[in-house]
DNA sequence: ACCGTACCGGAGTGGAGTGCTCCGTTCTAT
DNA sequence: ATAGAACGGAGCACTCCACTCCGGTACGGT
């Protein structure tokens, strides 16, 4: 169980490409398990100990605000990416999708566990602002439904990403079709064209099933 | 000690009420702070002792069941109500619409927690399949996208209660305007018309100051 | 009005879980 | 080989929560 994998190398040059694995560690773990999720956990996932994690992070704080703010610096990414799109709407979508699949969003996610720091508030009004941008591109076009603002988008990431954080293949399969749906109701004339199928009940059935108490066995 | 039996008469008035107060903050708490929340702040919220909810509810995982089959029952009145709207798209809309103001959907929202008795199952199964009757009118009549069923509705019911449970007014207004956004989606041919106002980035920023830490205000 | 009693309320208890630290072990560089 | 640094994970101290216990309160019959 506990991270192996390939442990023979230079110890001492992984110890910078320990504080990215860290930080993608920590990315997923909090993804699926919410902001109360146990640092041992992602020192696990991350194939670390609790020392070397807690070397790079002074506390579980720290780490979250880093998180945070690599969060708010991807979906900025993100959206210049979109920006560098031809087509408008293309370059939109894919945004949203990018994000939906990383699952970053520009809001503040962690809020609430950890102190707002300048740099932090920057990133999130810099990628705010390039959402933005590409939404007044994308509604220049005619593409974007025009009452619709950067906040909206924003929420939209937020939930998605809620549903998303729901292990399971079943909650992701109907993300996707949800997302599907918001990116039609974004839409000025709607296009509709959900990707994946629908899903059955009885795998709702399952997974509730499955999931009464901790019963170990899936 | 004393019999705990079932009581020969009601001895006070005060008892039934309490039974229902602490459904109703039961609700709302979980709503706002999700399953973790501590069963002293339901007692607090319905004004009674944790003696007196104890007495109703002996674990919290009864108190969790039975909210939830509350919940399902709810979901399933919304539905037939729904049903019984001349028109086929203010009926779904209405549901929608009634089932995010009330914080309920027909999902297993706490599933995970409790152990899934058969009347939960039954009665998740039975809103279900009046949610899909409901979506089943909608297309035929033409108002609703023929290629989503009652599985994705409680998708985003879900996923609209999430942001809806989040605390402060910003929030909740950015949710009103998604569930316009949603409901557009859904709609074959988009008739867009999002009610609330759009809102402005100053209060997110407020929001995101005011959450740091833990702010006490409650 | 009185009294018995069922119900109410909230402080207290025991335990589970978490963030963080400490120290023996492993590896790099000389 | 030696020294020094980083690694890993078991342990500690603390927080928080579900649940219990017992005195107070008000109902309702007499």
């Amino acid at each position: 169980m506990r991270g192996n994998t390939a442990g023979k190398g230079p110890r001492r040059s992984d110890a910078s490409r320990n504080d990215q694995r860290i930080l993608a560690a920590a990315r997923a773990v909090f993804v699926e398990m919410g902001p109360e999720a146990p640092v041992s956990v992602i020192a696990e996932r991350a194939g670390v100990g609790m020392g070397t994690l807690y070397r790079r992070y002074p506390s579980k704080e720290d780490l979250m605000r880093a998180l945070s703010l690599a969060h708010m610096e991807q979906t900025w990414e993100e959206a210049e990416r979109g920006l560098a799109a031809e087509d408008a709407w293309e370059g939109f979508e894919g945004f949203v999708t990018a994000c939906v699949e990383a699952g970053v969003d520009g809001s503040p996610r962690l809020a609430g566990t950890f102190e707002i720091t300048e740099d932090v508030l920057a990133a999130s009004k810099r990628a705010r602002e390039a959402i933005q941008t590409l939404v007044d591109r994308a509604q220049a076009a005619g593409v974007l439904r025009p009452d619709v603002n950067a906040d909206d988008i924003i929420t939209l990431l937020h939930a998605l990403r809620e549903r998303r954080a729901e292990k399971g293949e079943t909650a992701a399969a109907l993300s996707r079709r949800f997302l599907g749906i918001v990116l039609d109701g974004l839409r000025p004339e709607g296009a509709h064209r959900l990707g994946a199928p629908a899903t059955d009940w009885q795998e709702i059935e399952e997974a509730m099933k499955g999931r009464s108490k901790e019963s170990g066995s899936g």
